[in-house]
DNA sequence: GAAAATAAGGAATAGGTTTTCCTCAGGTGA
DNA sequence: TCACCTGAGGAAAACCTATTCCTTATTTTC
C-alpha cells in the first residue's frame, strides 16, 4: 500500500530547510561559490534528508546537453549486436551517458521514423548496429550529430564504421591449424555475397599461402545454417577424402561439419581438426565436442564506437572509413593435439 | 566533411522570422488559440526552412513529465529478454515513449545505481525483466514511479509481474502428445529449483492425469544443457524402454534427447515424439528433425507489461500479483503423425 | 451610433537549476 | 578614520516552451 506521495523535492524545498536561498543551495551541493563549510553541511543534510534529486531536464536544458545518445539497431537487438550494445553501454555509462535504444525491424521507414525521434529528443550521438551483410546506406548525411557504425558498415563516404577483422579471423585459425600441424584444409562458410564470408575465406587462404600451403579445394559458399554445414561437409569429404581440418565461417556451420563428420566415423580432433566462427556459447558447448573458435570481441567493438562517439561529442574532429577489431582464438577440445 | 554548423533553430527564431512573437509561434505550430490560417501557415513554413524541432526538456519541464521509462534486464539482455524488450518497446512507442535501457550483469549494486539514475533522470517508470529463476527482490519499495516484472518475478508482495503460464505450456505439451496417440511420456528438465521446471512438470502430469494417463517414471531434473539432454534421455529409456514420447523443459535438452534417441536408431517422430520449450529458432531449426515446441510469447509478455506501466502511469491504480501469459504450441517435424 | 462580442496576437509567467553579478558586513592597512 | 579588500550569501538572468491573461482592432447587435 505505497501511499506514500510522490512529490518531487526541488531545491527550492532544500533551500527553505536550509534557510538559505536557492542559488547558494545550488552552489553548496555543486561545490561552487564561497562558502562557509557549516553552510555546506547543512544544506547538503537538508537535501539529504527530503531526498533530493536534481531535475535532469532543468539541469540539461540550461546547460545545452541532454547526456544521452541513441542506439539504433536493424537486427532485433540479435545475436550480433547485444554484446555490442553491452559494450557500448560500458563506455557510455561509465561517462553519465544514458542510452535510448530503438529497434527498426530493418525497416528504413522505422528507421527514419526513429532516428527523427532521437533528434527531437535532442540525443548527442548515435550508434548504429545491425546485421552485416554489404555495407548499409548511411542514416542520413549532414545530421546535426556524431554517428558511428558499429558492426555493420555505412556506404556513407563520410561515416565511421566500427567492425571486427574478418580477414584476420580467417588468418588466425588457419595459422592455428598449421601450427598444429594440419595442412590439409577445408573451408565451409555462409553466401558468398556477404563481405564478412568473403573476407574469412581470403584470410585464411592468405595465410595458408604465406606458409606455403594450399587449401583443400576452393572455399564452400553456402548458407549460415548447420543443414548446409552437413551438406558442405559431406561436399568436402568426397572431393577431398584427406582433409585434415576444416575451418568454417560460422559455429552452426562448424556444429552441422561436425555430425557430418561423427556420422562418417571421423574422430574430432583426431582425424579431422574443426574450428568455427563466432564463439557462440550455445553452439559452442553443445557441439561435440566443444568448438574451438574464433571470437569477434563484439563487445570491443561495441566499447571503442563509443568511445569514438563520446570523442566527437565532446568535438573532437569526426573520424572516417572503417576501423577493424583483432580477432581472437578460442581453443577447445576440436583441434586439441594428442600427445604423440 | 559535413562543415554543417550544428545550430539547434529555438522557437524564438522561428517565431522572428516569421515576424510574429514567441507565443503565438508556439500557437500556430500547436493548433492552439485563435489565429489567422494565414499566419499559421506562415509560421509552419519557417519553422520548416530552418529546420525547428521544440526542444523536449523545455516541454518535459514545462509539462512535469519526461515521457521516457527504464527498462533494467539483468540477464545481459538474454535470449529471454530481448523478445521482452521489443514488445515492450512496441507497445511504449506506439506512446511516444522512449526507452532507457540499462544492463545490471545481475549484479544488485549495479541495479541499485541504474536505478536512482533513472530516477534521476525522471523516468516515469521502470520495466524490470531477466532471466527467471526463483521469484527476485523487489528492487525498491515505495519508489516514487510504477514498476512492472516481466519474465521475472518479484518477491514484493505490492509487486506486479507477468511471467508465461508455464504449468499451462506444459499441459499444452502433454495434451498434443495425447491427441496424437501417445500415452506413455518421459519428461526432461531443467534444475528444480527452478519455478519454472517445476510448473511445466506439473503442467504435464496435470494434463496427463486429466485423460486419465500416468507419466514414464518422475520428471527428470538436471540442467539446461544439451549435455543433461543426452544423459536425461538415456536414463529415461533405461527406466522405460516402451516410452513413446518426451517432452523436455527446453529446446537445448529437447535437442540432446533426440540426439541419444538418434544415436540408438530410434526414430523421431516414429518411434518417439520430443517437445520441446522455448522455440528459440536456431536450436529448433539445428535439431533433426525439426522441433515441436512450446512458445511463450515473449513478445506479448513485454507488451503486456507495458501497457500495464502505461496504465499506471496514467494513472489507473498499481496493479498487484502475478499475471500469467498462455503459452502456445509449434507444431513442427518431431511430433508428426505418421498417416497410418 | 453606441455597447458588446469576437478575432488576432502580444506580454508575461511558470517550470528547476546554474551562474553571474551584486550587496552587505566585517576586517585590514595607512 | 577612511579607503579598500574579502568573505558570505542573496537577487536575478538565462535556458526554451506552453499557456494564461491582456490588449487592440474589428465586427456584430440593438
Amino acid at each position: 500500500m505505497s501511499s506514500e506521495q510522490a512529490h518531487v523535492v526541488t531545491i527550492r524545498e532544500v533551500a527553505a530547510a536550509a534557510g538559505v536561498s536557492i542559488g547558494t543551495a545550488s552552489k553548496a551541493l555543486n561545490g561552487r561559490g564561497k562558502l562557509r563549510e557549516e553552510t555546506r553541511a547543512r544544506v547538503s543534510a537538508a537535501a539529504e534528508r527530503l531526498g533530493f534529486r536534481p531535475n535532469p531536464l532543468a539541469q540539461g536544458l540550461l546547460a545545452g546537453r541532454t547526456y544521452t545518445v541513441g542506439l539504433v539497431t536493424g537486427d532485433s537487438f540479435g545475436r550480433f549486436s547485444i554484446p555490442v550494445m553491452l559494450g557500448a553501454e560500458d563506455a557510455l555509462g561509465a561517462g553519465q551517458i544514458s542510452v535510448f535504444m530503438c529497434d527498426t525491424r530493418d525497416d528504413p521507414i522505422r528507421e527514419q521514423h526513429y532516428v527523427e525521434r532521437l533528434l527531437a529528443r535532442r540525443v548527442e550521438g548515435i550508434i548504429v548496429t545491425g546485421r552485416r551483410t554489404e555495407p548499409r546506406p548511411s542514416i542520413g548525411a549532414d545530421l546535426p550529430v556524431p554517428v558511428v557504425y558499429a558492426m555493420t558498415q555505412s556506404s556513407g563516404d563520410d561515416d565511421f564504421s566500427v567492425i571486427p577483422d574478418d580477414r584476420g579471423g580467417g588468418a588466425l585459425a588457419a595459422r592455428h591449424l598449421l601450427a598444429t600441424g594440419r595442412t590439409r584444409i577445408g573451408h565451409v562458410t555462409g553466401p558468398e555475397r556477404f563481405e564478412a564470408a568473403r573476407r574469412r575465406a581470403e584470410g585464411m587462404t592468405g595465410a595458408l599461402a604465406e606458409a606455403g600451403a594450399r587449401p583443400a579445394g576452393e572455399p564452400l559458399f553456402g548458407e549460415w545454417t548447420e543443414e548446409w554445414g552437413r551438406q558442405g561437409a559431406d561436399i568436402l569429404l568426397r572431393a577431398h577424402p584427406g582433409v585434415e581440418a576444416i575451418f568454417c565461417g560460422s559455429d552452426q556451420i562448424a556444429r552441422g561439419v561436425s555430425e557430418t563428420l561423427r556420422e562418417r566415423g571421423l574422430r574430432i580432433p583426431d582425424d579431422v581438426a574443426v574450428v568455427g566462427f563466432d564463439n557462440w556459447e550455445p553452439m559452442v558447448e553443445g557441439s561435440r565436442p566443444p568448438l574451438t573458435t574464433v571470437d569477434m570481441n563484439l563487445g570491443e567493438i561495441g566499447r571503442i564506437a563509443a568511445e569514438h562517439l563520446l570523442e566527437a561529442i565532446g568535438g573532437a574532429p569526426r573520424a572516417r572509413g572503417v576501423l577493424t577489431v583483432p580477432c581472437s582464438l578460442v581453443l577447445r577440445e576440436s583441434t586439441r593435439v594428442n600427445p604423440a
